[in-house]
DNA sequence: CTGTTAGCGCGTTCAG
DNA sequence: CTGAACGCGCTAACAG
């Protein structure tokens, strides 16, 4: 009681009710009061209004607008065990990247009627392990989570909580329920593969320092190494900077002056992100370096504007909506509301130069 | 039953459990029974410790470990009334503005256990009113909304709730409850006063089509047409163009060249977000003009990687993050969790040209 | 400091 | 097609 200073939170306020309770809402057996039916009676005339004849709904729902109810899916969800929410746990939503995945799998689930409970884990395995537990103890219906790599004690509470768990941004021989991501690994091999078919020798990197950035790296080291190796006096070399997380573009352009400091005739720049790769954009804009004659750019993520604003730009091109929809309708598959088609189980992720499948793999 | 294919969502396939109940979940009582004390003992000592003696707290912990009990808010927010949960509610988050702002609320949040319930609105007024509804529907403890606009419906809502309700990145002469904002208005004749104190003459606006970006564009033009009139032969003229939304680079660089083919002589440039002015700024590279000699060009929003990149570039900067965390500091007051400083009523929402306080209100 | 009782508001289940 | 009883898992309020 009392605990706010103004009068609007002293519960017993209630102003004018009949019946003043502690919440001071209007709740199911208001409305079915106002109406002259059985609280249950409301209940299905508002969640499935098929099995109520046309009549009695047609006067709940007068009840309704004159009562002004709002339902309580605080109670419903404890009553049904159905929370109508699903957790979206990914690092940070002040990258585009994830920010347009959270965009797109909340409009998508909103359809269905399902909420997002937004879980931001920092790029850190232990934090991700507090995210989980708090988020869990809302019980949602479901759990997508960006990144495969979780402490023991996440794939633990992820297991015990017999919901579908979709991780995505990412691949893993052993997941733990669905999967819906790619080989970071993979991508750094084809964006390697690609700029040296485009002819480039002197290759330098302006990576995040996150773990995923970190795979891509590798996996364009990797090739690069061996295009080294096959062809030993074709001069190809490559350097690598690190960015500090979070990506910005003051990040981008002083990763791409360290690259340059080092390598001052490299020939084209990988960049872990879109956001980078604008950044290393305008280092070289300074410089009056043409792009892509003097210096070609390589971004990652959905670079669209980009390449529209630099045509020469090449782009690995992962289209984070078209993730987020597919997320969603997988997760909505699961809970009966799609067609189980099992052709949806395979998924194209949408890679413009690397594209490559996952199986969805329900935990057996 | 047997809704899903696999087995794991069979509820029967409860596993070993001796007394196998709907969710399959480790309860509250479980704990107690493990730890040989009663179910409110276990509720005391997880959520006030302090109230619990040490010796029955380290046995109600190591329950607690063994069963690997996750408590179950959903039980606890109806018993208590208490959802700890925030509604965020802004048009979209893949825009870094409102990223910004619900990263920085949910870290906030965060460490006072609060978790983000995520409403995206659109930029309609219609949706808004439907995220209303289900967001309150999970009775959050208090609401945070983008906007100062709303249906008669959601004010309706709002005042019905009987939440804290904070309205943010706009001004309002009457506010629903709490408001930490700032007139868009103000910002366009800041702007409008800053460029004609440097000396130009001929501007142009390359503006997002919502409507606080329309607030903008028209504070920026009364100051514009106001000096017309004032110095009628300083040659001084402004032309307006829209950019779709959501605002993205491509659209930035659109509608820079619809400015300059209008008026070719443009000196400076007004964008309504830190991304058109990015594509401002490119394409202004493309045709080889110097910025800011050639052209100026004015962003809003943090665009201090901008800054650095562009030094002369001016900027308007409004810190999201900063905002972000002075709602969450003053939710939290409310909640009782900080200190009823009146001083901290009043608000400095972080300009760096336009500076401007607003007063939080709570209503009467 | 600890335990007991009685709901929170709704959906499930089964009768009518 | 509609209604009544019961319980979801937890916490407020009180009693010891």
């Amino acid at each position: 009681m009392g605990r706010f200073p103004d009068s609007r939170f002293d519960k017993a306020a209630d102003g004018g009710r009949d019946n003043p309770r502690a919440t001071g809402a209007v709740r199911l057996s208001d409305v079915a009061a106002a109406a002259g039916v059985a609280a249950m009676t409301v209940s299905r005339a508002l969640n499935q209004p098929e099995l109520v004849s046309e009549r009695t709904r047609e006067r709940v729902q007068r009840a309704v607008i004159e009562t002004g109810y709002v339902p309580n899916r605080v109670a419903g969800a404890l009553a049904s065990s159905r929370s109508k929410m699903v957790a979206v746990l990914v690092p940070t939503v002040a990258h585009s990247l994830f920010a347009d995945v959270v965009q797109s799998i909340t409009d998508t689930l909103a359809v269905e009627g399902y909420q997002v409970l937004l879980g931001l884990t920092g790029y850190q395995t232990e934090e991700e392990a507090a995210v989980v537990e708090t988020v869990l103890s809302r019980r949602p219906d479901a759990l997508v989570v960006a990144g495969t790599r979780h402490s023991e004690a996440t794939r633990q509470r992820l297991g015990a909580a017999r919901i579908p768990v979709v991780e995505i941004w990412d691949m893993s021989d052993d997941p733990l329920d669905m999967l819906i991501g790619f080989s970071h690994h993979a991508v750094g091999e084809a964006v390697a593969d690609h700029l040296l078919g485009c002819g480039y020798q002197r290759f330098g990197q302006a990576m995040a320092d996150d773990p995923r950035s970190h795979q891509r790296a590798e996996g364009f080291n990797a090739r690069i190494l061996a295009e080294q190796k096959a062809r030993p006096d074709a001069g190809i070399k490559v350097t690598t900077h690190w960015a500090e997380i979070p990506a910005t573009l003051v990040g981008g352009r002083t990763t791409a002056a360290n690259v340059l400091a080092g390598m001052p005739d490299c020939e084209a720049i990988f960049c872990s992100s879109d956001t980078l790769a604008m950044g290393v954009i305008a280092e070289a804009q300074s410089r009056a370096m043409a792009i892509p004659e003097a210096l070609a750019v390589m971004g990652f993520g959905d670079m669209s504007f980009a390449a529209a604003t630099w045509p020469a730009l090449s782009t690995v091109r992962i289209d984070g909506a078209e993730i987020g929809r597919l997320t969603a309708a997988h997760l909505l598959q699961r809970f009966g509301a799609g067609s189980p088609d099992p052709a949806h189980d395979i998924v194209d992720v949408g890679f413009e130069i690397v594209a490559r499948q996952t199986t969805l793999s329900p935990r057996s």
